[in-house]
DNA sequence: CGCCTGACGAAAC
DNA sequence: GGTTTCGCCAGGC
């Protein structure tokens, strides 16, 4: 490995629109994969992803998320707990659980109601 | 080019 | 068993 691999080339990119090629995307693809209804984490995105030693990058991903297109249902992404962890970087802190309790899940104190019932791993399921 | 931050997770104390 | 700290990787400034 010659060193650093400096500066990125950010030349060539694709078409206009989606300027992250990053791993970003693909976790825009898994969340945007969950099941109506359903939920998943950080953690399994983040395994499936291969980067399981970050769930952090995910959360990352997920910040960009609102100048993703289409957007995100971010609010279907929780931390391990199923606490609506990232409720806070919603435009509105009710945003989230709102959506979610649309859906038919049940939000009781920031955190999900049967979450191990509605945890949807996607190594799992989108196997 | 380098340091800091960050929507988690798991180990340590 | 609860709380705190470290570790991980990548992006932003």
């Amino acid at each position: 490995m010659p060193i650093k691999k400096k500066i990125a080339p950010a030349a060539a990119k694709k078409d206009i629109k989606k300027p992250a090629d990053s791993f970003f995307d693909s976790v825009y693809e898994i969340v945007r994969l969950v099941p109506k209804g359903r939920v998943t984490s950080y953690g399994a995105i983040a395994a499936y992803l291969g980067t399981k030693l970050s769930a952090r990058m995910v959360g990352w991903a997920m910040n960009a998320a609102g100048s993703a297109d289409p957007p995100v249902p971010a609010h279907r992404v929780v931390n391990r707990n199923g606490m609506l962890t990232g409720k806070h970087h919603f435009p509105e802190p009710d945003l989230m659980e709102k959506l979610l309790k649309k859906e038919g899940i049940k939000v009781k104190d920031d955190t999900i109601v049967g979450f191990a019932k509605l945890f949807w791993d996607p190594s799992k399921e989108l196997l």
